[in-house]
DNA sequence: TATGAATGAGCCTTCATTCAT
DNA sequence: CATGAATGAAGGCTCATTCAT
């Protein structure tokens, strides 16, 4: 409440403001709430009333801000994959193709470790063929894109087959995400990582 | 039929083998079926009674062979694991390191590529926490024991961080099946495979 | 603005009559959007949030003139009951019996047509026991006092049955009435009141 | 069980038949419940549990019948429609006119009372905009129905508006069991009943 | 007086599992 | 060994109603 206020009195309505405010924190903690069950129990195994109370909201309440279960896996989905796009494109920038590798590395890895409920969220979606379409589309867009960022990479780095090249990067980096999630602590993610940046730093690629 | 069907007489009883025989194909076939729908459809999204219909079964036949639902995927993640260790144990003989490598590369692909089904279940199980358990450890002892046997190989090799090298190994052949599952006919599989097997081929491994 | 309104001054604080003003009014708002909407939707069709949303006015507005949608519902049929006791009053002081049932006819149907969604409600109350006891019971008032009337009407002309007599005349209008609400437009609504009126007029009654 | 019954063996599959028979059967008993409680508490009044209940089954049978609740409703539907108009056929042979009337007022009032539940269903569907498309199409068809069988028994009577004339016996019919039904055990329905066929009766129509 | 976020009971529906035959 | 009718728990979703502002 600041000096603005103009809406002190007890029973006047909230203005259009505080509802917007109240509106995007419950829309927040429920999309959160969603994504950890989603990631720790599967989409099925996620009900609308677990994610609610965990949330600590009736089960209804979602019912006001996601038209359905479905509404609610999409809109997450599309919100991760534009933060992590931002993030990726502050990568893009790099000038050094050798520091930029590096750096997608290292930033991938970071990433994932802190948002593990969202990557776990990612590989579940797109191995589960009965799972909202829309998610998966979002998803699907979000792996052509990287893919395109990767080919234009190596291509620019003068590697023979751009996109065979991407294709191998790009499976490196989930297929480690993959396993490392699967296997838990006992996967030796640092030396992975390591030998990685290794291997894509001799000269212009793993020869 | 085979030796063991030695039919006695048209009015005899069935003997025990001629049951045993039955039963083997029954429970081929409502695995054969389940591991269809589990593929195309999720493993929830696949109900009992479709995959008794599409056996050709009905649905309290299904208990008669298998516990539950839970049971019936575990059997077909256990005869799957064993198959695909058949198969990989014939590569582990091969002397010459260059050409084991080459060639668990190219017999992953046709393996994988002949049972789509059943790779499209190993990641779908793998992803989805709310999945029996027992399948998830059969699939995991599978991980394993890959790892193991490629770190050896690697060791073997001569390679200095063999443990990180099986993971990065292990991470490119689960990526790009994971992708190419995943993109469908526009994955350009074929290139991706000789890149791979060029890269492990020069000298003893990727620089 | 009436003669109630007689605004003080702009700083008063609002007289008890603005505020019974902007009371009555909200309340009319409120019912006139609710009886549209039971018309054309049933009244488990038509949920109070959109009664609310098609007024203008928010949800809780409702249950501050309303003490719920049960309530909300009498208080239309209360109303409308009401409004149409008062046009029957008119009728019933016709002297000449003839003049007065062709008046009756006439007045009926086109009352009817004026207000449609409230015989929609009137036909929708009567069939449907799940609802509001109040209701029913308002509109079991109407009907019996129809009745009442109808019947004296019949034994001042002479009939030898007027109760059943008034019966049959009440079940022609609610019959074409209900008829000519499901059908719609093909309804040949014009020619039935004409051989209505007809069969009511020679001598005292169809004979 | 008779004589021809092949299968009396403990442990073997029913036969094609006794399944059928129980479908039948429980279909049948589902349907009456249904009917009862659409009819005694209203469609929505009527919770597919609840119908469950009376019914002596679980909740989950009745979609073992009907894919829903609404098709459920469509099934009662056609079904009573179906029948009355075998009833009704009959009717439309009795050659004199004078006769063919009297019974069919007479068969109407006593089908309404042999099967009231249905008929509050017909009133409760027809008056009701937010039930299923399929059940009110049924009953539309069936008033079309009914309105040309009358018209062209009205024609053949040489009444100078058959079509109004049909749509006036048909009013009346409906007018008096829809009153009948709301007003119950005081409604004089024989006297009534009496009013009607005289009043038909007399030359070819009510003058 | 006015707002709309929040609640939670109750509904329709699905589906793994059981069981009489 | 084989059938499919029957069960009932659990899930997604709606909506009348309340309440803080």
């Amino acid at each position: 409440m600041n000096v603005h206020s103009i809406n002190k009195s007890k029973d006047m309505p909230r203005t259009r403001e505080q509802f917007d405010e109240i509106r995007a924190k419950s829309r927040e903690t429920i999309m959160q709430s969603a994504l950890e069950l989603f990631a720790r129990r599967g989409y099925h195994g996620a009900s609308v009333s677990m994610i609610a109370k965990n949330a600590g909201v009736s089960t209804g309440l979602m019912y006001n801000y996601f038209k359905s279960k479905t509404d609610l896996l999409e809109a997450i989905v599309k919100h991760g994959v534009m933060t992590i796009g931002e993030y990726m494109g502050d990568i893009e920038s790099i000038e050094d193709p050798q520091e930029r590798i590096a750096e997608m590395v290292e930033k991938t890895f970071q990433i994932a470790l802190e948002d593990m409920p969202f990557w776990s969220l990612y590989f579940n979606v797109m191995m589960q063929p009965d799972l909202p379409e829309g998610a998966q589309r979002s998803f699907s867009e979000f792996i052509q894109s990287m893919f395109t960022g990767l080919e234009m990479m190596f291509a620019e780095a003068g590697m023979p087959d751009p996109e065979a090249e991407a294709k191998i990067f790009g499976a490196i980096l989930d297929g480690v995400l993959l396993h490392y999630m699967f296997i838990g602590k006992d996967y030796p993610l640092e030396n992975v990582k390591k030998l990685i940046i290794e291997k894509y730093s001799d000269r212009q690629s793993p020869k």
